[in-house]
DNA sequence: GTCTATACTTCGATAGAC
DNA sequence: GTCTATCGAAGTATAGAC
């Protein structure tokens, strides 16, 4: 699965699930709003989802505590606003660069994008004991797959792959297997075989783009 | 990154890097310190490792919180202990059944265990922001990597596929790229498109199989 | 080897003034 | 829209009695 094109932070000291109460929030459009959830972003890129606590989100956008349970009712809403800013603008620039370029390898070039790694893992990690997030992140990885898929098979289609040579959905799930791979070991340190595969995914993609292109279908 | 064949709980309000003190610790025989290593490791499979306290591990354990420091010093060390009494069984497993049967087909299997998505994902979330557990992450995932290589590479050979056709570690990275991605996706729902490729492999391997056996180089 | 007691820090969340 | 003040709970870690 791939996530998104770019960590975080988990609360301990709660318990506390207290009525849903009803006090006042602040407007999705408010400019405080945004660079709260910029400074949640990037902390947990940096620190992981367990250092995303209203009190650090804060510091590091320059704000009071408060404001973040004034802007999000709980961490989850945040944590989900966070994710679904993401995961929009993930779907809108896959939809936007892939009509400009559907070629096998823009698909290769837009899967390999490192910085989606850490994202994905945070995020996994974090919906493992988080419902309302796992429900969430499921949703967008099924959809962000269709679109996927689709691309995949008309790029595979015009090198006249067919599907019993490789159905797309496996070349995308071994695609997107490899790149999430590659990146999640490269943050860790671990490297082996990451150059040698690489050059064996750009070789391939060469070679099909050697391949003639098949006469179109009536 | 296959990393185990099963993550866990980050601290939160620590702050306190204390100096390293000198109180007593528990002996590694210990069977209260092998129920604490259980509960702890369960726990990080059931409710991710932000749920890894040392009262949460104490509670599942049916002991008293303080034995977790009287065992441990520092929780880190307890994620630790746990990461190492999988990894070394895990080896173990691996060596064991591979020289029993080293066929692509056992490879496949072994690697396919699902058990081990969960783990990878808390541990490398978890090695994120622990640089203690990163190093020890990295280390063991060289390790067992270069064992996989070694095993791969003789079973291709076996089956008369040169480097040439696919580099062993290539062929490797896209094995576990595959199984982990499953192992993840399925554990949080997502399941589109993992049947067809569980077909696809079983259908590679099975015409792999059929293929005849090279004859042996001097 | 295990427990009581305890120090200190951080967390999520809310009420209410400004 | 932002702040002060505050509650109640949980976290790591240690000292010392038993």
């Amino acid at each position: 699965m791939q996530l998104l094109s770019s960590e975080g932070s988990t609360w301990q000291g709660v318990g506390v699930t207290t009525a849903p109460s009803s006090r006042r929030i602040g407007s999705p459009g408010s400019k405080t709003r945004a660079q709260l959830l910029d400074a949640a972003e990037a902390l947990l890129l940096e620190e992981g989802y367990a250092s995303v606590t209203s009190r650090r989100v804060a510091a590091k956008a320059g704000l009071k505590p408060q404001l973040v349970h004034y802007y999000f009712r709980t961490m989850d809403d945040l944590f989900l606003e966070v994710f679904r800013r993401r995961a929009d603008a993930n779907i809108a620039r896959f939809d936007r660069e892939i009509a400009e370029d559907g070629s096998l390898r823009n698909l290769w070039r837009l899967n390999a994008d490192a910085r989606g790694a850490a994202f994905t893992i945070e995020f996994v990690a974090l919906a493992n004991h988080r419902k309302a997030i796992q429900a969430e992140i499921a949703r967008y990885a099924e959809r962000f797959r269709s679109a996927q898929v689709e691309a995949l098979s008309a790029a595979l289609a015009a090198r006249g792959i067919t599907p019993d040579e490789i159905p797309p959905v496996v070349a995308l799930l071994m695609m997107t297997g490899l790149t999430q791979m590659i990146g999640i070991e490269g943050a860790l340190g671990v490297t082996t075989g990451h150059d040698t595969t690489l050059e064996f995914v750009e070789r391939t993609i060469a070679a099909l783009e050697r391949r003639p292109t098949p006469p179109v279908a009536p």
